[in-house]
DNA sequence: ATGAAAGCGCTAACAC
DNA sequence: GTGTTAGCGCTTTCAT
């Protein structure tokens, strides 16, 4: 039989194509795609013509096959450990703003803090031609590591500070911690516990402890730590206070690896009539609002989260027009001295 | 390789194809597509064969020719009016848990409360052929309503509950306005000024409002409204017990639109020393864990919000999948009587 | 179990 | 300023 007397249908959507659209119109469909995407390189009148034609028929480009076409999708790929905590949220806010502004699509994958899954996220992202990939944090699998570096788009690690394997905006960790340690000596406390949540997982919490215990074995003082295997949050956060006033009955103070934590100790003090920073002195980090609100005022050391996202994002968009951009940005942070300490 | 004698080429990307690998296999790239997809129907020796040089070349299938091919992206695309709001946060997550298990990426846009960005943002996830798409509300502009109707995919509309286009999930709000108010009064207070944020554009609790005014009115009071400019947050919670100490000094109670706004209010008395609920009760809405960790504890009204995510994410799954659905579902919500009222 | 051919809907490249 | 042609990389359809 002849092929040529039946041609193979598929199944088509329903919608119209851009092809429906030129036919429609009169014109041919490269001057559609071009109506729709370089208006100016088409005729006024014939542009008018073809936008009503459009409007007529209710066409909604097809930007799957714009994407394979042309070999890009303005996809960006946005990896994070987890959305539970405020500062990832404010980091996705600021990039999500810039790129959005810039006609570029986020594509969110959340890890759970498993490095495996990130691999897995980056596979499945890097299938989807992104035009750029951002995660957080400078650890990765060996696989995951392998996929990034054949990549040839640009990556932004976020959060720390690093060997990096394109670009790095973030802060020192370890650093951070030394300075909140150093301001806690200097009030005068000397029994200090930290506490973090998973920190095996959260290992910018571990840098932060480094710093801490640092500052500490210089004062020919003791660090003990205390590592819960919940994720942080206000409730785990009493808890903590519980556990450290149990285990450590002479603690002066806690330091907790956020502020979600300190803030749900906090409260919890102030449930039990225990003293902040009288009977203990409690200190965090982010500088969320939360912990800038309550009474006493919580000691923290404020990171530029939102603004790290802007950053991040606006480093991107300088790589993908090919401008110069910095390859390692330190964002600082800010020792917020609160009434709890 | 014979074809004529320069052919036409594209810049390609550097990255190896299925038809590369099938040549690197030697079997044809239909086979490749098939050890990759539905590896039940190759050969397990074939299978074997084509698997190891897919991870010898480093292959990673381009899902946007997948799904050109298959008209299918497995995209949910979700559209939220802000992340500045953990309630929206945690109907992300519980949606994203949900479907990621089954395969699914999502999209995310943020409306930042403007009916005419959900519009642009439903036309660009049409164009990408999603699977289905989730917003949140049952508001939208014409054009939004108009673009929505002629899809032929699942729609979620969450939040509240009523004449939805597809599928629906959600609480009555103007209800737990109601409930609360019934609580207020119950409790002997008469004075109530309810307080909101942008209540124009957030209308659901513009909704409350209204359940809250129907109660008082009941009860010939009279309800006074105090609607603020920005978002709401702890800070402008804050603010607005100011105002209305200044401007309803009889005010013997305020029912507050969101936790956030309460808690930043609690907190802001607790600073200024002014007895809750002695000398003013305050409630809120949503049952944030923050109201529940402050002294005295918030009474609210507690939303099922990761639930009413899992829930969308299910019923859209069983759509998806042909299998039976329960068109409009309410979730509930529940009162949680606290200290501070 | 495997393959050949066609085509998804669009844009890049090259005319005129 | 507009059109022709080829092709993006994959999956569907049909054949063996």
């Amino acid at each position: 039989m002849s092929k040529s007397s039946t041609p193979r249908r598929r199944r088509g959507s329903a919608r119209p194509t851009l092809t429906q659209v030129a036919e429609a119109a009169g014109v041919s469909s490269i001057t559609v795609s071009r109506a729709l995407n370089t208006p100016e390189r088409v005729n006024p009148e014939t542009r008018r013509h073809i936008l009503a034609t459009v409007e007529r028929l209710g066409y909604v480009p097809n930007l799957v096959a714009g994407s394979l076409a042309s070999a890009s999708t303005r996809f960006i790929a946005v990896i994070v450990p987890s959305l539970a905590n405020a500062v990832f949220i404010e980091v996705i806010q600021g990039l999500q703003e810039t790129f959005e502004d810039a006609g570029y699509q986020i594509l969110l994958g959340n890890t759970d803090y498993d490095l495996d899954r990130e691999a897995q996220l980056v596979r499945t992202f890097l299938g989807w031609s992104c035009s750029a990939l951002v995660t957080a944090g400078l650890r990765h699998s060996s696989a995951c590591r392998s996929l990034l570096q054949q990549w040839d788009h640009p990556i932004m690690e976020m959060m720390e500070l690093g060997e990096a394997l394109d670009l790095n905006v973030g802060l020192d960790h370890t650093a951070a911690g030394r300075c909140m340690t150093h301001h806690l000596l200097s009030r005068g406390y000397r029994q200090i516990v930290y506490v973090g949540a998973r920190m095996a997982e959260d290992y910018r919490a571990g840098m932060r402890y480094a710093g801490h215990r640092e500052v500490l074995e210089d004062a020919e003082l003791a660090a003990p730590l205390l590592d819960l295997a919940r994720l942080g949050s206000l409730e785990l956060g009493a808890l903590a206070l519980d556990q450290v006033l149990a285990t450590h009955p002479r603690a002066d103070a806690i330091h907790f690896a956020n502020d979600d934590l300190a803030t749900g100790a906090l409260l919890h003090a102030q449930r039990l009539g225990i003293g902040v920073p009288k009977d203990i002195a409690i200190a965090g980090f982010n500088g969320l609002p939360l912990g800038q609100q309550v009474t006493p005022r919580l000691t923290t050391i404020r990171s530029p989260r939102q603004r790290m996202g802007q950053l991040a994002a606006e480093q991107l968009l300088a790589r993908l027009a090919g401008e110069p951009v910095t390859l390692r940005q330190d964002v600082g942070f800010t020792l917020l001295p609160g009434d709890s300490s």
